[in-house]
DNA sequence: CAAAATCCCATGTTATCCCATTAAATTATT
DNA sequence: AATAATTTAATGGGATAACATGGGATTTTG
């Protein structure tokens, strides 16, 4: 599980220490880090192998001609398989960096399967306004049991 | 698998770099490399010799008097066993280079089980296409689902 | 024997590995 | 409880290896 959020530094190599808590994650399941473009946002998502296996499993089980298969196979193109270095850091890939827009300081946010990769200023942006959807719609109405 | 997507050089000999991932994905399981002409695009398609077999395996479950019988069989006939140099440098035959029209570049783009070999301009095409369907229609069902 | 395909070595560039250092957090000691 | 000692985590930079590519030598083929 990826959980809570941290601010590291990435240096003039592109280079930055992926949170200890987050490569423990990784190391215990023996699971290979993939980073890619978040469909949904200005940020870089970060997951397991093993996920991103079922994904590619699902392309499939599409219609091979489909927009789903399509897209999903751009992510595949948009993806990295990350090594780590002694110290738990990765070269994060120079695609990502301009898709992110991120120079020289990252913030990591744990969501659970997955996590994310921010520039400080658009996780900013992000964080905001989840506390103003907060403040006019309440919290949300989550479901816990399958049906 | 295959993930990211590279851009490399085609020299005067038809001969190019297979990007130093893809080819550790065949090395590690021993298998070779199948280049065939895509069904779908204007690019060569590669993939592991295992996953040819299973498209092949899939022509005896269609009707044998069928279309699409007839098509993957004409897709074998153009597909292509092909080997490494030393340095990981294949030759792309004349059939494939006038096919997806390449000349002296080439874009990989590795897709999960496969991946595909593109003209810079045809890339191009496709990979801006990608961004207007997922601006139109958000971002593939079954990603936002959990396992 | 000529033309083409294949093999093998050379090179520049880039990425990766490894060691050193700093900073933070945890534990131990008084 | 305060401070010292130890571990863990994050960062910096130089040495090394890997990769992509060019070009020549050798073999194959028609």
């Amino acid at each position: 599980m990826f959980l809570s959020t941290s601010h590291n530094k990435i240096d003039l190599k592109c280079r930055v220490s992926i949170p200890a808590s987050f490569r423990v994650n990784l190391e215990k399941t023996n699971e290979s880090l993939i980073l890619f473009k978040s469909l949904q946002f200005k940020c870089i998502e970060g997951t397991t192998s093993t996920r991103m296996q079922t994904y590619i499993n699902a392309i499939d089980e599409l219609d091979a001609l489909s927009d789903d298969a399509f897209l999903l196979r751009m992510m595949m193109a948009d993806s990295f398989e990350i090594k780590f270095d002694i110290n738990g850091r990765v070269v994060i890939p120079d695609t990502l960096m301009n898709f992110a827009e991120l120079s020289n300081k990252a913030v990591f946010m744990g969501i659970g399967e997955s996590f994310y990769i921010w520039s400080p200023s658009e996780y900013e942006n992000q964080y905001m306004k989840s506390k103003q959807i907060l403040r006019e719609k309440g919290p949300p109405k989550l479901i816990l049991k399958k049906n």
